[in-house]
DNA sequence: AGCTGGATTGGG
DNA sequence: AGAACCCAATCCAGCT
């Protein structure tokens, strides 16, 4: 890549077994590109990233990094053409006639990984059969980087859209790096927890001793020795012969009834759960080597949080957390927001009495003092029932405090719901939009304005559009929170990378060569992170934690007088106190 | 046999 | 307790 001029961009394509990357300045202009071949990549990609670090251009974060990082490279930057096409597509920040906007390749879905054990070798997709994937090539990776420059150039907010789609990419990053790391598992103390919950194993197969004694006391009291307790239309047969009448056989509906069969089929429901979820078969097949490897999946969920595929990733059990153990040597930073939602409100909508009740405190506790409500417990479920449209009990009576405390705040959230009743986008902070109305939706809408219209079809159609003004009012504090948890991932990747790494001897070899000797990000759940550290850098890992987290709020909200509150500890394992 | 949808329960 | 938003995973029933 010769020439003086650092590249400020590398886009990379690959076609027929080979690589090509080509250079780009600040401008976007090339300043040159080269042929590389499969076996020399990484060592090419660790070179120059050693020298410029240039922001790297690819068609799909997993396809590219996750073979690089398995070799050790790992990169600062990337700019995630699938990912950053999907927001500029949608988002009314862009013009609606750039041509980032027209149906192509590029909405295409993200080829999912399915083993459960490593990702795909470089070129390992192109084989399988019917590629669903954006295309690969470096020809089609230029012209639609060219196409989101303009879309973002052009648009009502570029520093905003930049900033999105850079905390977008780097969250592709940090989900690759994460799979890679692992999340320390210690396997013999999550087998000790199901012995001592569901029992010992019988050595012939069948259920553990503890299952099977309640699944017993349950068909004890249905009079039934054969009764089938896992399938719910049989379940829900066999409690009406015995006088409970439920409508459904949930937790919570059962738990209202009195009879000898509550008790131990509620015990069974629960035992059965972990024992199905993540049991002794969720341990074979999801830790290995001390390590739970969750494929996270970034921008997965249409308000910009991360869905996962395959382990269950983001419902982790707080029954298990105490099986999350840092190892030897090495400790956890285990940093949760306090009310991330709410505070993310108070930012997008101005709402300077809120941010007030939020500063340097529990935010409930906050809302209490200025006089709002009575309660932390009204507080709390005044504020969800505020961002989730309840109308109805106890926050539907409660909402309407709010809204003369902080007007601001349940103003956004209003307008925003009426906007979604009315068919209308709503928008994040950073530019990600909602998806229009289906055409079932809109077709609903205007069938209930006909003259002939039936009664039904204006239910319907009004109940419809209620279900999507509560999705719109929700999205815009969501998906905000969502990148706000980007931006402070993104800044805490990087200041963790800047620590001094450990000695061989103190190495984690089974975190990966990228991250054995260094404190790196071991888990994120939308407002929590799990960071997995040498001991002698836990506290600064600790501190990096909470700087990111001021940073984040700097970069979007800018100097808007509100905090976000962390509780952070440092420990061998997850378990919250 | 394989797919889809409902019911349920775990997470935020 | 649930409600009210965003989900994933599992099992089962009912279908092709």
């Amino acid at each position: 890549m010769g020439g003086s001029d650092a590249p400020a961009w590398v886009v990379l394509g690959r076609e027929n077994g080979t690589v090509t990357a080509v250079a780009l300045d600040a401008a976007g202009d090339e300043l040159g590109r080269e042929s590389i071949a499969v076996s020399e990549l990484v060592s090419w990609v660790a070179d120059l990233e050693g020298r410029s670090a240039p922001r790297w251009v690819w068609h799909d974060t997993p396809q590219w990094y996750a073979v690089l990082i398995d070799a050790g490279a790992r990169v600062a930057r990337c700019h995630d053409l699938r990912l950053c096409h999907a927001i500029l597509r949608d988002s009314v920040l862009v013009d609606p006639s750039a041509p980032v906007k027209d149906r192509s390749a590029w909405d295409a879905a993200a080829q999912v990984e399915t083993d459960a054990g490593r990702a795909p070798a470089l070129f390992e997709l192109d084989e399988s059969a019917g590629a669903a994937g954006p295309p690969a090539d470096v020809e089609s990776a230029l012209a639609e980087f060219a196409r989101q420059r303009d879309a973002i150039s052009g648009s009502a907010q570029p520093g905003r859209l930049r900033l999105l789609t850079a905390a977008e990419s780097a969250g592709a990053l940090i989900a690759v790096e994460m799979r890679a790391a692992g999340l320390p598992w210690d396997a013999v103390e999550h087998d000790r927890i199901l012995v001592e919950t569901l029992g010992e194993r019988p050595p012939g197969g069948g259920p553990p001793a503890r299952l099977a004694e309640s699944a017993a006391r349950v068909r004890a009291a249905l009079g039934d020795p054969t009764a089938s307790l896992d399938s719910q239309p049989k379940l829900l047969r066999a409690l009406h012969r015995v006088g409970v009448l439920v409508e459904s056989t949930s937790r919570w509906e059962l738990a209202q009834q009195r009879h000898p069969v509550i008790e131990p089929l509620l015990e069974y429901k629960k035992l059965s759960r972990l024992l199905s979820a993540n049991g002794w078969v969720w341990l074979e097949e999801w830790v290995a080597d001390g390590r739970f490897r969750p494929v996270f999946v970034p921008g997965g969920v249409v308000t910009g949080r991360w869905a996962s595929s395959g382990g269950g990733a983001l419902q982790l059990p707080r029954q298990l957390r105490q099986a999350v153990r840092a190892d030897p040597g090495w400790r956890l930073v285990v940093a949760d927001v306090a009310q991330l939602e709410p505070r993310v409100l108070a930012a997008i909508s101005h709402d300077t009495a809120l941010a007030a009740a939020a500063r340097g405190r529990d935010l409930y506790t906050g809302i209490v003092e200025s006089g709002a409500v009575a309660t932390r417990h009204e507080a709390k479920i005044a504020i969800l029932g505020a961002m989730y449209g309840a109308t109805t009990g106890e926050p539907g009576r409660l909402v309407p405090r709010l809204r003369r405390a902080y007007p601001r705040a349940m103003g956004l959230v209003d307008d925003a719901a009426r906007t979604g009743e009315d068919g209308g986008v709503v928008s994040t902070w950073l530019g990600r939009s909602s998806p229009p109305p289906s055409a079932a939706w809109s077709a609903a809408q205007s069938r209930a304005t006909e003259a002939e219209a039936s009664g039904a079809d204006e239910t319907r159609a009004r109940r419809w559009a209620r279900d999507r003004g509560r999705f719109t009012r929700n999205f815009v504090v969501q998906g905000t929170a969502a990148e706000w948890a980007l931006a402070w991932l993104a800044d805490l990747r990087g200041r963790l990378a800047s620590l001094p790494p450990v000695d061989h001897e103190r190495a984690a070899p089974r975190s990966g060569i990228a991250f054995a000797r260094r404190p790196h990000l071991a888990f994120f759940l939308h407002d929590e992170v799990i960071v997995h550290t040498p001991q002698e850098h836990a506290d600064a890992a600790a501190q990096a934690v909470t700087d990111a987290a001021a940073q984040a709020a700097r970069l979007l909200f800018g100097d808007f007088p509100l905090d976000f509150r962390l509780d952070v500890r440092i420990a061998e394992t997850a378990l919250k106190e």
